[in-house]
DNA sequence: TTGTATGCGTTATCAT
DNA sequence: ATGATAACGCATACAA
């Protein structure tokens, strides 16, 4: 039982490990990574020795050597997003436990995911590709370059593109918007705003606007272009409280008469509700909020938060799942998830005046 | 004006570059990386010749070949703390910027961020390391372990260590908790509460329950430890929502006349602001709460938060020259930034039965 | 079962 | 100014 050499000049090494065990690196690789062709005595003693020398292998050689065949990257785009951030962990779980190595690539709002893709994997090879986030607006072709699986999470059916060609896993963002919509409208809301996405707006935003639209225009209200609010972000993040704040304010001196809102994501929502506030409303006597995602901050607003709630360790552990099959060599698939709406305190009945007033 | 090369099997390497270019690879590095040894022409020429071929240097092998000299490693703990998380971007660019190669590793609050460095630096050589984050009561002998230079971000002075051995970026703690807590005091406040340390907390913590014990002392008001509220965290992150939560539910069940809180940390703050409205009580007029940080949502609940805002990226900027400067072997210092009362809605005097009232 | 030799893509040393 | 060559530390085809 030899204690831990401390930490002299060099670092122990491979070769170190071997040198010390009486035998190859080769066994020493095997031995620690648990693969085939060393005796189970060796195997042990290699370990101890090991062990006792304080090795770690060192991870920047292994993903030199490895990279090709057995690591991943994950493009994140909206890292600001805490929504986001929770998937993270769950990503860096599955890869480790598969023992692949992850690259981690935050993707600036303003970027194209799929130009960003294509440069890392010019960088370094990667087995896999997950896109988390963002938009997603790209012909075939853009995709084909990509040469390798990869899996779009929390970004639904592409249309136009064949199904064969891409993997993905989210909710129905055009069934849970309109789900919803429909729980405001319930509430008696007519005059119903959307907060996040413009009229131009397409991919993700375009699902959850016509989720929207269908909701208003199965009740038969009519559709108001003048409540759909999105865009006109002069380089700041789509997803951020403060985006929320500024789209509510603008909104409010504009549409003083909206009783509800519909907010494409809880950071929008929370911005939208401290907008409101502020502005002397009450919530959500005055004026209905409903979010979409379920971010866990959502819950410590007061009132909480009333959001359409996303499987979001769910989707990060599909996701994984479906792209290390597409490894394997699975065909690609697509699969939705269930969204949940959680009722919190930002969402009840307009008031009275509202309901049989005038527009 | 070749267009670039889609994509094909291979990668195109640092030999492709210097083949196309008819020169050699190490010019192709010395070109590309801005060092002496090649004439401008042929430098043009190199960079033309990558461009075109969308070369892209492989990171992992440049860490390979580098890490020693040339990559630093930050040692993140509370990465779900919201403080933290806006500080890491500054130092990406820091590094980026001086051309340095970074790893950033997330400790989790229960584990040992010296443990977790002296591993890493087994496992891969740097060139010095930044401990953002997290209480540090360590001795001398495991920080002399770590052979490299190193800053502590946050974490202000030690005691009983020699100044010289260690360098440090922080506002001064307990200079800045007394003056949160005297902020309370001077609206009045006297039953005031300390959440998210305990009386045995030590570094940080114990830095900002001195200060707050300090302002009470000042103000000769007893100090009461039934007020002193933290640690009993189950697994719990220390930073959370949650935590703030149950510590706030906790003291209202148990010593209903306090009238003020100051917090240690905004996520903390934001939590007891929630229970204390879950719990019926009106923000600041029932209660007041101060917290520690000035994280961006503490401006987004309502009322926004009264909080010491700690200059983040300051603290960040100044943590990576003062790292830069001790790898070009300049000698360790201490650094103590200041903070400011940021003046927010959850702040007020107290109701007057409780200014006047019997215990 | 075990070891030798080679390559991953880069930068640094030492020639020329 | 330029280039051949040797590391960096690991994993693996191939040989024994």
């Amino acid at each position: 039982m030899t204690d831990p050499e401390p930490t002299v000049g060099r670092r122990v090494t491979i070769k170190d490990v071997a040198r010390a065990a009486g035998v190859g690196v080769v066994s020493v690789s095997r031995a620690l990574n648990d693969q085939p062709g060393v005796s189970n005595e060796t195997r042990e003693r290699i370990r101890e020795t090991a062990r006792s020398l304080g090795y770690r292998p060192n991870r920047h050689a292994r993903f030199l050597k490895l990279s090709s065949s057995r690591s991943i990257a994950l493009m994140m785009k909206g890292i600001d997003n805490p929504f986001f951030q929770q998937m993270l962990e769950t990503v860096e779980n599955a890869a480790r436990e598969r023992d692949y190595l992850l690259s981690v690539i935050k993707v600036p709002h303003y970027a194209d995911e799929v130009d960003e893709a294509i440069m890392l994997v010019d960088e370094e090879a990667v087995a896999g590709l997950i896109f988390l986030g963002g938009n997603f607006t790209h012909q075939p072709g853009d995709l084909a370059r990509l040469q390798v699986p990869f899996v779009l999470s929390t970004i639904g059916q592409l249309e136009g593109i064949d199904p064969g060609s891409y993997s993905s896993v989210a909710v129905d963002d055009f069934a849970e918007s309109r789900r919803a919509t429909q729980y405001l409208l319930g509430l008696g809301h007519r005059r119903i705003a959307l907060l996040g996405v413009g009229l131009r707006d397409s991919s993700v935003g375009m699902l959850r606007r016509r989720g929207y639209q269908a909701a208003l225009a199965d009740a038969g209200s009519p559709s108001d272009d003048g409540l759909v609010r999105g865009l006109d972000l002069n380089g700041r993040s789509p997803y951020s409280f403060e985006y929320g704040y500024q789209l509510m304010t603008r909104l409010l001196a504009e549409r003083p008469d909206v009783t509800g809102i519909f907010a494409v994501a809880d950071v929008i929502a929370i911005g939208a509700l401290k907008a409101a506030l502020d502005h002397g409303l009450r919530v959500p006597q005055d004026l209905s909020i409903v979010g979409f995602d379920g971010i866990q901050v959502g819950q410590y607003v007061h009132p909480s938060l009333t959001t359409l709630v996303q499987p979001a360790l769910e989707i990060a552990e599909l996701t994984c799942q479906i792209l290390f099959d597409s490894i394997s060599g699975a065909p690609a698939r697509q699969e939705l998830l269930q969204g949940e709406l959680r009722l919190g305190g930002t969402a009840g009945p307009p008031r009275r005046g509202d309901l049989v007033g005038p527009r």
